[in-house]
DNA sequence: AACACGATCTACT
DNA sequence: GTAGATCGTGTTG
């Protein structure tokens, strides 16, 4: 079943593991794509100079303010996308980056999207080029739409690990990352 | 108006 | 392991 608000609207140290296991469901023009989540970043605008909402509000970040459920995408490098989940309550800039999914349906126009590199879907600019997410779904509400969301399918994960950040070199010692 | 840089990836050594 | 690609965004002048 589709995750609800109450699900989002938790804190993000909490939701982001919870979202291992769970299944990211986009309804593409080009067709269904499904993949489990088993990569997860916490971002928290207070108290984290890695967040982009750690130095307030500004256009890009906005949805990072709003309620919990909303997708933030943002374009980095000059060249990538980004998947992000909103979480907390509105006026609390959280958000989860989802960094690496396992294919589960629509592989064969992932492997197409990706111009056939071996590794589909394990990295953040990745997993956005497979499945064709780009800003055009920021601000998208997970909660009420039927085109990107994301799913409990009944998987539950109990094992997985918390290392530092990827590719960042601040707040060394947050072991935001989770993946199992 | 100009500038510096980033929550990345790929290719090549 | 490391360099280069490439441009939107936020900040500064």
């Amino acid at each position: 079943m589709k995750l609800t608000r109450d699900f989002y609207s938790r804190s993000v140290l909490t939701v982001a593991p919870d979202l291992l296991g769970k299944y990211l469901v986009f309804h593409s023009p080009q067709g269904k794509f499904v993949g489990e989540i088993n990569e997860v970043e916490a971002y928290r605008g207070i108290d984290d100079p890695a967040s982009h909402a750690y130095r307030g509000q500004t256009l890009r970040n906005a949805v990072m303010f709003g309620e919990g459920g909303y997708a933030y995408v943002y374009f980095i490098y000059g060249m990538y996308d980004c998947l992000n989940v909103v979480t907390g309550a509105a006026g609390v800039a959280e958000a989860v980056l989802i960094r690496s999914v396992i294919p589960i349906e629509g592989e064969e126009i992932m492997r197409k999207n990706r111009h056939n590199a071996k590794h589909l879907t394990d990295g953040p600019g990745k997993l956005c080029q497979a499945f064709g997410i780009t800003r055009e779904q920021n601000g998208i509400d997970l909660v009420t739409s039927d085109v990107l969301y994301i799913e409990d399918r009944g998987k539950v994960i109990t094992q997985f690990q918390s290392t530092p950040r990827i590719g960042i070199n601040v707040a060394q010692e947050k072991l935001w990352r989770f993946c199992y």
